[in-house]
DNA sequence: AAACCGGGGAG
DNA sequence: CTCCCAGGTTT
């Protein structure tokens, strides 16, 4: 039996080699800028490439430098990554490009343990900006460093506990090429991408196949292994929308809740659907906010599902015409002007609604 | 340690 | 429909 030794450098050996013939051609890559770099690894957390490429360019376009994007209003920075996804990552780039600029007077941090300390970095973000920057020692894991890994090696422990992330960190700096980190970083990913993916990997052309654990035994489609199992709640959402001399009440969503800091429309969430508009206007909320505003319902959408990491959203919208503002309505809410919406974030499936105008599917 | 946080594409 | 993606923060 070879040694754990050999296989390891058989591993990053042919890995290079894959590599050199193979790799993808990104917009980033070979970038120096580690500003850039940044905002390219936090666009691409949990985010496929293709996802997430348009989003880099307009970011780097409309923020050339960090200062660019610490200056700008948190608004249109949330504008800007709208439809991308987990908002907390725009906050926290935002919060970092402001502390870069005043902290930092601008210089980007280059050092590992400075890295990691800015929001929205952690240790694979940290391990990417130091190899690719600045040529520093630390192997990035991600999800195609896990799929790999467990695979060639035939690990078997999940990946998504403590002590299993541990090992499989502590493998992937074992593998490392500290003479050229940053290639070997790119390298690992690449394959994981194109090459030994999650369905139907092409192990029939790989260079690492005879030394496959997962390969040879067969275990292929069962690596990498996660141990929990991710429980989705329903909610549903009743959106109201307030028609008022051609304006429309819309809110800031401040709440501790999903989709934090962007915008939506005057909400009424209930445990199970809203079938029918008596039922409506029985609502509680309905009642409080509507009093006296000489409130018409005057139709309803579809339900419209979304899904979530952990919930799944079933939103329906409701037409309403009032007679008189009848205020206080709620003082968080804006009347905006109906050309006036597309300067503000919304959520996915309100975007949605105002491309397909799927409204109203009945009339009251 | 467990829960939470989006959206899209592939099969 | 399920799975998973250049993960991180909060509790």
């Amino acid at each position: 039996m070879k040694s754990r030794k050999q296989k390891e450098s058989f591993f990053t050996k042919n890995l290079l080699l894959w590599h050199k013939s193979s790799h993808r051609p990104l917009p980033w890559k070979g970038e120096k800028k580690p500003y850039l770099i940044w905002l390219s690894e936090i666009i691409l957390q949990q985010t496929r490439v293709g996802q997430g490429l348009p989003y880099f360019e307009k970011f780097k376009k409309k923020y050339p430098a960090v200062t660019d994007l610490a200056n700008a209003p948190e608004d249109e920075v949330m504008k800007l990554w709208e439809g991308l996804g987990y908002y907390s990552r725009a906050r926290n780039l935002h919060a970092a490009a402001k502390y870069i600029s005043n902290e930092l007077n601008g210089i980007f941090p280059d050092q590992y343990k400075e890295i990691i300390k800015l929001k929205g970095v952690g240790p694979y973000t940290a391990a990417a900006i130091a190899s690719f920057a600045f040529g520093l020692p630390y192997a990035v894991v991600d999800g195609n460093v896990y799929r790999v890994l467990s695979r060639y090696f035939g690990i078997e422990e999940p990946i998504d506990t403590t002590s299993g992330k541990n090992k499989f960190a502590a493998l992937a700096q074992a593998l490392l090429d500290t003479e050229k980190p940053g290639t070997y970083n790119q390298a690992i990913m690449d394959f994981g991408a194109t090459h030994c993916l999650p369905a139907m990997p092409k192990c029939g052309d790989c260079l690492l196949k005879n030394k496959c654990t997962a390969f040879q035994k067969n275990t292929i489609s069962i690596l990498p292994i996660k141990s929990k199992k991710i429980i989705k709640r329903q909610r549903f959402f009743n959106y109201l929308l307030i028609d008022f001399e051609n304006k429309i009440y819309i809110k800031k969503r401040t709440q501790k809740d999903i989709w934090q800091n962007l915008y939506d429309f005057p909400l009424i969430e209930t445990d199970k659907i809203i079938d029918g508009q008596p039922a409506l206007k029985e609502n509680i909320f309905f009642k409080k906010w509507l009093a006296g505003t000489g409130a018409k319902i005057r139709g309803v959408s579809a339900p419209m599902k979304q899904d979530l990491t952990h919930q799944r959203i079933i939103a329906r919208f409701w037409k309403i015409e009032i007679q008189n503002p009848g205020f206080p309505i709620n003082n968080n809410w804006k009347a905006v002007p109906h050309k006036n919406l597309k300067n503000f974030a919304f959520p996915k499936v309100i975007d949605l609604y105002f491309r397909k105008k799927l409204l109203p599917l009945k009339l009251f």
